[in-house]
DNA sequence: ACTTGACCCTATAGTTACTATAGGTTTTAC
DNA sequence: GTAAAACCTATAGTAACTATAGGGTCAAGT
């Protein structure tokens, strides 16, 4: 299949794919007389892949070691089980810094019922201090 | 004052200070025969102002919004209001993905115990799936 | 055979909020 | 007088895409 409709199949644009390929995400498929990439359907398991790591927010790169971890199925699974551990230490950090921009946009809102002048209002105030 | 010492009270690297004002967000101070920014006091004040509302994650565009409604304290805040009510939202939304990512994450970490083969990790077949 | 339109190609610029150089000028201290 | 420290502008880099610009290729219809 051809670029556009590997895209509609995954869901992924074709720049993206473009893109995912440059990166060395996926391999690089075969290219028509015309130069048209020429994909099987073995791809659309690396882009499904690809998908499902980025839906967990890891990067390219930890995909890249990822994808390289995979291609030695015989090594051990430590440095996969770091990777993963390593992320969700990422999501927690960002889950606290999150909850307390939470309280405090909260608070500032509470401060303000919209009736007043910006002279008076408790979020500027609070902005200000 | 300089903008390295502004920088060291402020605690803003002198790039984003300058950075800041090439965005509108700081007005553009005077300058000495040598050409170097030369800072009075009020300076200090916008800076915190910025300063404080990208601690709560404020893009800059907004930050720029609000300075401009700050200089009509006789309007109504409640442009203000709901800029908050919308960062507010963006918050909660953000929040939301995280849980979910969370989840997800520790879903997988707990079908791995870290000895055993790439080939037989629960990591890898969770994002084979 | 020829044209039109859909599809594809590469290369480049834009996004956000900075950070980091490169290459140069000014001030300050000795 | 000179050397270091501080400053200046302009430009490039970061992450993960998205969006053009300016082309080439291919299938269908006339
Ligand atoms: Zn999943
Ligand atoms: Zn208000
Ligand atoms: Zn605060
Ligand atoms: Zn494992």
């Amino acid at each position: 299949m051809k670029i556009g409709e590997l895209s509609k199949t995954s869901g992924c644009s074709i720049q993206t794919i473009r893109y995912y390929e440059k990166e060395g995400l996926l391999s690089e498929p075969e290219r028509t007389e015309g130069n048209f990439r020429l994909y099987d359907v073995t791809v659309l398991k690396q882009l499904e892949f690809v998908k499902h790591c980025r839906s967990l927010d890891i990067s390219l790169i930890d995909i890249k070691r990822l994808i390289d971890l995979k291609n030695k199925p015989e090594e051990s699974c430590s440095s996969v089980n770091a990777l993963i551990a390593q992320q969700l230490a990422l999501v927690n950090k960002r889950m606290k810094e999150l909850k307390a921009l939470k309280n405090e946009l909260q608070q500032m809102a509470s401060t303000c019922n919209s009736d007043n002048t910006i002279e008076g209002c408790g979020i500027i105030k609070s902005l200000d201090s």
